[in-house]
DNA sequence: TGGATATTCTACCTCCAGGTGGGAAATGAG
DNA sequence: CTCATTTCCCACCTGGAGGTAGAATATCCA
């Protein structure tokens, strides 16, 4: 019962970008101030790119910065990113598909559940997580 | 966002089983009836007769059997002998432990939607669930 | 007393998430 | 131009979930 640790990491790194939304961050930036293995963020960054989430530049001057603004990204499209979306339709026995002829008691109670998250992380945006990271600033920067 | 497929199997497993609370079942014929993998569903036969949720026979009329009343058997408790519950408590953004100092948006929400599901895998009883299982064999016995 | 049927045990296998390492290629600063 | 800094790409490792194979052991029944 909980998202894909590279998912976490995702959130993470996307929420800390949010705080200048247009500042470049290198790997080694967003490693150091997020403690994030050095070598799997940047191939998750890479992901994030193909993804459309972020914008990558090479070179001296180069580093990752957020496409779109912080407000209109939701977090469902970070993780669907990430990780996809299917394992939020699954049915608590394991089954295929029992369809909805006779739904057991529990078919509708677990789909509420996987449909609250699921509108939670819809209207959550990266600007209601950014202030988390102002707040560090405002005593480690 | 789902359980573990083994969990699945674990909860299907003994919704079946609590159908008839005092026949003994062998692993073939849940193999038969349920549709899990032989000799997987031999293995987990065994986790869960460690974990006291079965009680399991040896020799030609052998089988497992649940130890307890169906409607004393709560959900959670095949998930905790399955899979453990620590995956219920995790920071969104994957850090160890931030506290409640200066929580994020999120932490609160996040934090009610995994109690609302512990809380529901707490009140499911196998009982519930056995029903569901009661329909099929009207049809196919 | 067998032999059939059951659980039990050990050892493997495959797949994937998470993580590490060594470079190649681009690009701005000097 | 040169070099440091950056993204990019490759191959590899580890641990655990899910699954498979083969045999050892217990037990009832005929
Ligand atoms: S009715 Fe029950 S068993 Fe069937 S798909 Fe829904 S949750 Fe699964
Ligand atoms: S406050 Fe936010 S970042 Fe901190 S533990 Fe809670 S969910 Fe995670």
């Amino acid at each position: 019962m909980r998202l894909l640790k590279t998912s976490e990491y995702a959130i993470r790194v996307l929420s800390h970008m949010a705080r200048n939304e247009a500042e470049r961050y290198s790997v080694s930036s967003l490693h150091r101030a997020l403690g994030i293995p050095y070598k799997y963020l940047g191939r998750l960054m890479r992901k994030l790119t193909k993804a459309g989430l972020v914008d990558a530049a090479r070179g001296k001057t180069g580093g990752y910065v957020i496409t779109r603004p912080p407000g209109s990204i939701h977090l469902i499209e970070i993780v669907e990113a990430v990780e996809g979306l299917e394992d939020f339709d699954h049915c608590i026995l394991g089954f295929e598909a029992c369809s909805s002829d006779q739904p057991c008691p529990l078919h509708d109670q677990w789909g509420v559940q996987r449909d609250s998250i699921r509108r939670m992380l819809e209207e959550a945006s990266l600007e209601d997580l950014a202030l988390k990271f102002e707040e560090e600033s405002e005593a480690s920067d």
